[in-house]
DNA sequence: TTGTTGTTTCAAAATTTATTGAAAGTTCTA
DNA sequence: TAGAACTTTCAATAAATTTTGAAACAACAA
């Protein structure tokens, strides 16, 4: 077995049980990560071959990396086939997949916790404060990490350029929000 | 069922589906969500009955929160008993989060890719040159992510305050990082 | 030391999640 | 329109994860 097929299995076993971190399965992180470690795309039936599995599943993963624009589906020429090439702008590929995170997940927090707030007024109880207040002190840290997400799905991030963007923006994103919000949180921390 | 009932039902319910997202089990995220709810800390018998847990469901998830230092036990004034009562600082709890899981996840991952890179140069394929050039983008990748992380470990976060001192200390880290590792980086993007 | 109170452990059971594979569906060519 | 070449679907199955519960263990008081 040569070094790069050696390097390849490790490579797609590592991904594969890192999917769970970034919420997708293991077989759809391993078929990521088969892609990347080729230089030409594949179809369906070389995957199946090249990482053992059924026809359904490579099926069902490529589904899902499409709608994670983490692969680019291409006709073969001459034949109905289509074959798969992995997004290389992994900065890209790490804020679609944030960006559809924080669709799913976050917001609908967000959502709930300010529909709850409220309702917790009417009862008097200083138990129903204490869980109140932490559910304010809850939905203005997420308010704020919303605020720096934005940030990041918008513009370059890591890298050193996006750095001084990066804090400017939230600066304003975040100012933006509070002025927003109700006022009453200002001498907090 | 009063107000508060009502409200806690649901948020020890999505905390519990969130779970997931922080790599914590539903139950494990149930306690400390229903604790969160609560003024005053409880113990064992009292999370058993007001979650419908097992006793040893309840042992096993406390462990779990003590490790991730979101719980706080306490001895009961004239027992044995412990009661647990929840860290309220929430991005303290968020640090110690990403910390684990940083320490858990990622250095593995930029441990293994520091391995694979030079083994793929002494395969001289073009495709092993195509797979090496993206694995050393992955790398420099996570490892500038890694520098945010460490910055963010270090100081106040999200907080507004907080974010010039992360401007600045990420500017640092990335600088060091960069001085310390292979300088043939220098004209990529 | 013994009995009582309370906690932890871990193999087995339940639940959840992921994968398969055969059948149904789609698209293209002739 | 018929047939060939592929792709998608989804109920059934397999695998992984979570939860249980009873037994073992630990701490303390008498």
């Amino acid at each position: 077995m040569s070094e790069i097929d050696t390097v390849r299995k490790d490579f797609v076993e590592l991904w594969g049980s890192m999917g769970h971190f970034w919420g997708i399965s293991p077989t759809t992180a391993r078929i990521y990560s088969w892609l990347l470690s080729r230089s030409e795309p594949a179809d369906t039936d070389e995957i199946m071959e090249g990482l053992e599995l059924s026809r359904g599943a490579v099926s069902m993963a490529c589904r899902e990396l499409r709608e994670w624009h983490l692969i680019l589906p291409e006709r073969v020429s001459g034949s109905r086939r289509i074959a798969y090439r992995p997004a290389t702008d992994l900065e890209k590929v790490i804020r679609n997949i944030v960006e559809i995170r924080k669709r799913r997940e976050w917001d609908p927090i967000l959502e709930s916790l300010r529909e709850w707030i409220p309702q917790l007024q009417t009862d008097g109880s200083s138990e129903a404060a204490v869980f109140r207040q932490r559910l304010e002190d809850l939905e203005s840290l997420i308010a704020r990490s919303d605020s720096m997400v934005k940030v990041f799905l918008r513009g370059g991030v890591v890298g050193k350029l996006g750095l001084k963007m990066l804090v400017k923006a939230a600066h304003d994103e975040a100012t933006r929000a509070d002025t927003a919000e109700s006022q009453n949180r200002e001498t907090r921390n």
